[in-house]
DNA sequence: GCCACTGTTAGCAT
DNA sequence: CATGCTAACAGTGG
């Protein structure tokens, strides 16, 4: 479920919470949530101090003292939660960090056990393969080198949006939102858009996610940040669940169907597939108009 | 009980 | 290489 915006509200949130602390001890409860050999580099967190929190596509950064740093994936179903040391512990609680003289800390649960812990040599974090592959960051990256990312490519545009070598940190929901905001249909390959369609789409994943993130996320069936509370960015979704509602801009039924092996949203009269012409026809009236 | 579904992505097949 | 399916897991709802 995390995706972009839920983990930037977790980071946001946390950051301040825990930077400063000193790592008392951890307990790794769950070994196979460590990914590779990190576990001898993972005894030498206690006693470091965290110096901050980032996030890198959907991934969550915990950079420690002495070229140390933590990286959580939180996966469909992974939380981080910030609780009372005395909160019991459910059985989907993987891993957990306790700080010098706090009566908080910090846990890792996940329900379907696909998230993943890492612990790397802060200065090397290039290497790891995670973060080596992942694309731009969608809120960072400026028009025109997001127009040449399509250069020689030819996939479907969601698929393209999902792929994190691509661009990081979209999932299947907010894919759907930026490509109604786009009026695009899904299954466009790239080699079809246009310039204006490229600006568009660009655009419409600025808006999309910083709206997401002034929401502080979406929580459609687990979703919560680090205190448990729910974001609320399933009460503005355009497309994304709305399958035989319809259609907030033009009122036709939103349709459903499956790309890439994903539920898929899109309105078939906002994003006919055949017809952008028509779109770009009508919205270059209006622009001609307002000059 | 069984089956279909779920917001991710690595790994494999094409 | 680029692209597309599926499995990994656990829970939920029909």
């Amino acid at each position: 479920m995390p995706e972009l915006p839920e983990i930037e509200t977790i980071v946001r949130d946390l950051s301040p919470k825990i930077r400063g602390l000193t790592i008392e001890s951890f307990k790794l409860l769950f070994p196979p949530l460590l990914k590779n050999e990190d576990l001898c580099l993972l005894h030498k967190i206690r006693g470091k101090r965290i110096i901050d929190l980032s996030r890198m596509g959907k991934m969550i950064l915990v950079n420690c003292q002495d070229d140390l740093s933590l990286l959580f994936h939180l996966k469909m179903t992974g939380r981080l939660i910030l609780c009372s040391r005395t909160a019991p512990l459910d059985k989907h609680t993987h891993f957990l960090l306790r700080f010098k003289s706090q009566k908080s800390e910090l846990r890792f649960r996940d329900i379907r056990k696909f998230g993943f812990l890492r612990c790397l040599r802060t200065s090397e974090a290039y290497l790891i393969k995670e973060l080596r592959l992942l694309g731009p960051e969608p809120l960072e990256i400026d028009s025109s080198s997001f127009d040449k990312l399509f250069r020689g490519r030819k996939a479907r545009i969601k698929g393209l949006l999902l792929d994190q070598r691509f661009i990081a940190g979209i999932g299947n929901i907010y894919a759907d939102e930026i490509l109604f905001r786009a009026l695009i249909h899904p299954s466009t390959s790239v080699s079809q858009l246009d310039s204006r369609q490229r600006k568009r789409l660009w655009k419409a994943t600025r808006v999309v996610l910083n709206k997401a993130i002034k929401s502080r996320g979406t929580s459609i069936q687990s979703y919560a940040d680090s205190q448990g509370r729910r974001g609320s960015f399933q009460n503005f979704l355009l497309v994304y669940g709305r399958e035989g509602l319809s259609c907030r801009v033009c009122g036709e039924r939103i349709k459903r169907f499956r790309l890439s092996g994903r539920s898929t949203f899109f309105c078939p009269c906002c994003q006919e597939f055949k017809k952008h012409k028509d779109h770009e026809d009508k919205r270059g009236r209006q622009n001609k108009k307002c000059l």
